[in-house]
Formats: C-alpha cells, sequence, structure tokens
RNA sequence: GUCCUCGUAGCUCAGCUGGAUAGAGCACUGGAUUCCUAAUCCAGAGGUCACAGGUUCGAAUCCUGUCGGGGACACCA
C-alpha cells in the first residue's frame, strides 16, 4: 500500500521526500513535511508551498483528497483504492506482507554454554532472535539461524567435575566439599543420577572418569536446551561446534600472521586488536600454547565468512559487549569487511520476586528455567512479553505478575479479536472467501481507519525489522485489536444490511493479526 | 578511573534517522449488557520528557556538560 503511495506522489513530485503517518488520524493517512525542507530554498512559506503541491494532486485516484494543512501535505486515501488493496490481500493470505528483499544473512543466537538448561536470560535472546529470523524469511531475505557450542575449554571440564562430585555426594554418600565455581543446582544432581543408570556407580569412584561425564553431560545438556527451545518454538538450520572447529587453529593462526596480526610478547601471542578499535591487545595463545577463548571465536568467525554471506548478526548476551572490538578486528586481519558483522546486544533480564529483587546467577543453580516459566504461561506468553520490550534496555518484571493469565496479559486482548471474526462468521455462516468480491463501496469514517489500520501490517514488518525495533509489531497488534474491539462494540454486523461488507473489513483484520502473530511465533486462536 | 547504556504518567514501557496537541497497558474513579462472547467498550483523572546549556523555522528526539540507575573493562568461558 505505502510503496503504491509513494510510487504515486513521486510522478508527480520529483524530489526525495519523507512519508508518515500524521499523529491525528482525521487529518490524513499518510503526511508529508516536505515543504518545511524547501522554504528555505524556494524563499516561500511553506504554508504557499504546500498548496501549491496538493494542486498538482487534483486528478488522482488513489487519493479523495490531498489538502495543506499548516504546511503539511496530508493525504487522504481513496474508499476504492482500499478496496483494491484489501481484495488482492485477502485472495493470497500466503503472499500477505511479503517482501522481495535479497541477500543472504547468517544469524546466530543464543549460543549458551552446554553446561545448564537455558535460564530466562537465555530465552530473551532467544525469542529475539527467532522472531527476526521470521520477520527476515517473511520479507524475503535468504537466511540461516546458528547455534554455536561452547564444547571446547574449561567450562566443560567443570561440568564433569561437579557432576562427578554430585555424584560421591548424593549417590555415594561421601561428604563433598563443592567449591563456589563449580555447577550446582538440582539439574547437576538429575545428571549424576542418569549418569548412574548409564555407567554404574563405580563412575564416581575415580577421578579418571571425569572426562567421560563431561562428554555424557554435555550431550545431555544440548539434548536439554534444544528441547528448551523447542519448546518456545524455536528450532535452528545449523549446530557449530566449538570442538570440531579447533582442527583449523593452526591454519586460521597462519592467516591471522601472514595479515600481520600477531606478535609475541612474554611467550605469548597476541592479537594486535587495539589498531583496530579494541581498547588494547588480547592474548590469543597463553605461554602453556593452549589456545584462549578468542581464538575459538576467531575460527568460528573465520568459518563463517568463508561461507560468504552477504550479512551477519549475532544476538549476544550485553556481558559480551565489550568483547564485540577483539572480535571485529580478528575479522579485519582475516581479511574480510567487519562492517558486515552486527552484533544486537540482548540487555539483562531483572526479575523480581513479591517485589523483591532476584538476583541471577548462571552457576549457582538459584536462576529461573526457561522451561520452568514456558509451563507455567505457555510458550505464547513468554514471546509476547519479550518481543515487546526493546532488546537493548533492560527488562523488568515481577514473575508473580508474569504468572497471571489475565486481561494484563495484552496477548489475551489481541488473541480475542481475532477469535471475534471468527465468531462473527460462524454466526453469519459464512466463510470469508464468500465475501473477499463484495464491492465495499462506500466508507464511513471508522470502517476506513479500521480498514487502514488493518492494512499496515507491511509497513510495520518492513519498519521492525529494518530497525531492529520487533516491539513494534507487538504495539501494532495491540492497537490494531483496540480499533477492532471499539468496532465490534460500536457496530452490529451480523445481520445488518452491510452485512458482507463489515465481513470483509474484519476478515482483513483478522489477517492482519494471524499473520502479525505468526511472525512472532504465535499462533492465533480461533476461539477463546 | 575509562567506555557503553538508560533516565518519559503511581508502576511497566512505547515514541528517539528532528515535525502537528507527548502515547499505551496496568492500577485508580465513574458509566455501558432485552442486541454478533462485557476476556469488551465509553468517559475521567494522571507529565518540569532527570537537570542546565547549545544547534534551528521547529528538540522528548541531535550535540556538550552535570546528576542518578545499570553494565563492561581476563591469559574464565
Amino acid at each position: 500500500m505505502k510503496k503504491r503511495v509513494i510510487e504515486t506522489i513521486s510522478k508527480e513530485i520529483d524530489r526525495d521526500f519523507v512519508l508518515e503517518k500524521p499523529k491525528d488520524p482525521t487529518l490524513g493517512h499518510y503526511a508529508t513535511p516536505l515543504a518545511f525542507s524547501l522554504a528555505k530554498e524556494l524563499k516561500k512559506s511553506p504554508m504557499i508551498i504546500a498548496q501549491e503541491l496538493c494542486e498538482k494532486f487534483n486528478d488522482c485516484e488513489i487519493f479523495d483528497s490531498v489538502e495543506a494543512v499548516k504546511g503539511f501535505i496530508n493525504f487522504k486515501l481513496s474508499d476504492t483504492f482500499l478496496d483494491e488493496i484489501v481484495t488482492e490481500a485477502l485472495k493470497n493470505e500466503s503472499e500477505f506482507a511479503k517482501g522481495n528483499y535479497e541477500g543472504s544473512i547468517l544469524l546466530e543466537y543464543v549460543s549458551a554454554n552446554p553446561t545448564g538448561p537455558l535460564h530466562i536470560g537465555h530465552a530473551r535472546g532467544a525469542v529475539f532472535g527467532d522472531a527476526l529470523y521470521r520477520f527476515a524469511k517473511h520479507l524475503g531475505y535468504d537466511i540461516e539461524s546458528e547455534y554455536y557450542i561452547n564444547d571446547a575449554g574449561n567450562q566443560i571440564y567443570l561440568l564433569g567435575l561437579s557432576i562427578y562430585l554430585a555424584g560421591r555426594e548424593h549417590i555415594l554418600g561421601y561428604a563433598v566439599d563443592m567449591p563456589e565455581e563449580y555447577y550446582r543446582g538440582e539439574y547437576i544432581v538429575e545428571l549424576a543420577r542418569d549418569a548412574a543408570k548409564v555407567f554404574g556407580s563405580e563412575v564416581f569412584e575415580d577421578e579418571k572418569h571425569i572426562e567421560k561425564l563431561s562428554n555424557w553431560g554435555k550431550d545431555e545438556m544440548m539434548k536439554l536446551i534444544q528441547q528448551n527451545l523447542k519448546d518456545a518454538n524455536i528450532e535452528f538450520d545449523h549446530f557449530v561446534s566449538e570442538k570440531s572447529l579447533y582442527e583449523r587453529w593452526d591454519e586460521v593462526l597462519e592467516k591471522l600472521k601472514a595479515g600481520n596480526a600477531i606478535y609475541e610478547k612474554d611467550g605469548k601471542l597476541w592479537l594486535k586488536s587495539s589498531e583496530y578499535g579494541d581498547e588494547k591487545d588480547r592474548v590469543v595463545v597463553r605461554e602453556d600454547g593452549r589456545a584462549t577463548y578468542l581464538a575459538g571465536d576467531i575460527i568460528y568467525h573465520d568459518d563463517k565468512f568463508s561461507r560468504a554471506f552477504d550479512y551477519y548478526i549475532n544476538i549476544w548476551g550485553a556481558d559480551h559487549h565489550g568483547y564485540i572490538a577483539r572480535v571485529k578486528a580478528a575479522i579485519h586481519y582475516l581479511g574480510y569487511y567487519e562492517s558486515k558483522l552486527e552484533v544486537i546486544l540482548s540487555q539483562m533480564v531483572s526479575l523480581l520476586k513479591g517485589g523483591e529483587p532476584y538476583k541471577m546467577s548462571k552457576r549457582a543453580g538459584n536462576f529461573i528455567l526457561m522451561s520452568e516459566v514456558v509451563d507455567e504461561i505457555g510458550s505464547d506468553a513468554l514471546r509476547f512479553v519479550f518481543l515487546s520490550k526493546k532488546s537493548d534496555t533492560h527488562l523488568e518484571f515481577d514473575v508473580d505478575i508474569f504468572k497471571e493469565q489475565d486481561s494484563s496479559n495484552p496477548i489475551f486482548y489481541i488473541q480475542y479479536a481475532h477469535a471475534r471474526v471468527n465468531q462473527l462468521f460462524q454466526k453469519a455462516q459464512k466463510e470469508p472467501k464468500d465475501v473477499i468480491d463484495t464491492p465495499l463501496g462506500e466508507l464511513n469514517e471508522d470502517s476506513k481507519n479500521l480498514l487502514f489500520s488493518a492494512l499496515l501490517l507491511p509497513e510495520v514488518l518492513d519498519d521492525a525489522f529494518h530497525s531492529r525495533g520487533l516491539q513494534k509489531m507487538p504495539e501494532y497488534l495491540k492497537s490494531l485489536a483496540s480499533l477492532y474491539h471499539q468496532f465490534y462494540n460500536k457496530y452490529k454486523i451480523v445481520g445488518s444490511e452491510n452485512e458482507d461488507k463489515l465481513l470483509k473489513i474484519s476478515a482483513m483484520v483478522a489477517m492482519s493479526i494471524r499473520v502479525g502473530l505468526g511472525l512472532m511465533g504465535i499462533e492465533a486462536k480461533e476461539r477463546m
């Protein structure tokens, strides 16, 4: 719809202009402040310029009126134009709001260490990433999602050790001193019990079994994490193991050396990251020859860029903030364009419980599990809450409120609007296809506003994705649902003389809600 | 200490690539049901957009500074 409007205006006005929506909808559907920016150049008042420009649109079919108000040029769409757009949209639901953007994107998100189940903080990045993926797909991008498994390094050994110690304590009954930095929590004890079934309890008798427990535990955790994700309606195209990438370390290190990125000091190898935006240089190989964590990420990004996507997006936890510069520097040294990598930070989720701060710790074991929340309120509500806020600001919510399922949860409000339309069709014993070709004729102000709003989904989607402000989608759906509830209360639909027309408008509203929710990974309900 | 980020209604937050009278939900007050589901709707009240300067036709939005909250500053991952 917006595209058609822009095309039409461009035919008459040969310069760039901003097309926005007036704050007061009675002024028009679209507006441009173009006259203000022309005022200086033409040495005329914005009022007069706007007037003159308006006259160019006298014979335009898609506009009812084009008026100059206080220097703004306001466009009102015509009924026939809206009808045309609606009819076309209703005939092709699967194509509605689809974009024709081109380009390939590799999206990496979650990538939580396989040392425990996902917690509520991970859930935010997971939900955001999945929705971003769905948005991009719908807009036409060739996007693939990937999970980077940190299965090399000390934390995996620590996982095995933690299981081992938990087994000694809970199964063999020894007194065990569990150091602070070890993993703890119920799931470790459960893992120990499962391990006893798989390997026999003698596995906890000798430290030589720790490595076995590490590998087994890591695999169990990945299974659990994938289940956690699936329960929230999230799936990945690829999983990449850090460990498997290390085979290429020598090769990548040579590449860095060839790019003059590495020097030796104090017996260690350093990356000259400070030359490209980082605060200081970083160690990549320690004195004892072991590579650092950064090395893994360098190999991984070399691997990613060798796959030649047009663009890369990583969603990281906010605690990785300082990490961006060094990875980008490495990418630069590897001979790729680091500007192709965009890092989106997913900020902390602060939990309250009964008004009291709830301090989260990944390792202490007193964190709130993602699965716990999904079980209690369902993945739809979880997804909705996380997508309703910008990803880069702190989000705070009270677990107790979150558990409630009443009208304070906006998803019910939106679902209800969708279900209402379905009920109307049932009452009328009709289906959307029966009313698609009904001409809408002349629309009253309320119908027109509602219809216009329902047709905004494509531009909301486009804006939400490209601005990375996914909260615009739930925001939009809330306002559309609100308009529909108002409409429903004001007009009798089934049995009225305009039944088919009103049903057609309703069908359009329902379709936008359904497609919009679908993009958020939420299924629209037929009944409440 | 350095860097990042945030500060908008009682609460949780939108709005920020400068545009018309600063919004929503919750909570609060009052009202609507012989009629398609009242899980809804209508009305009301609620604001120094942290503060001070600057940029210009125009600033919640951009710039500078101050204050306040949070975060990051590893050879852990």
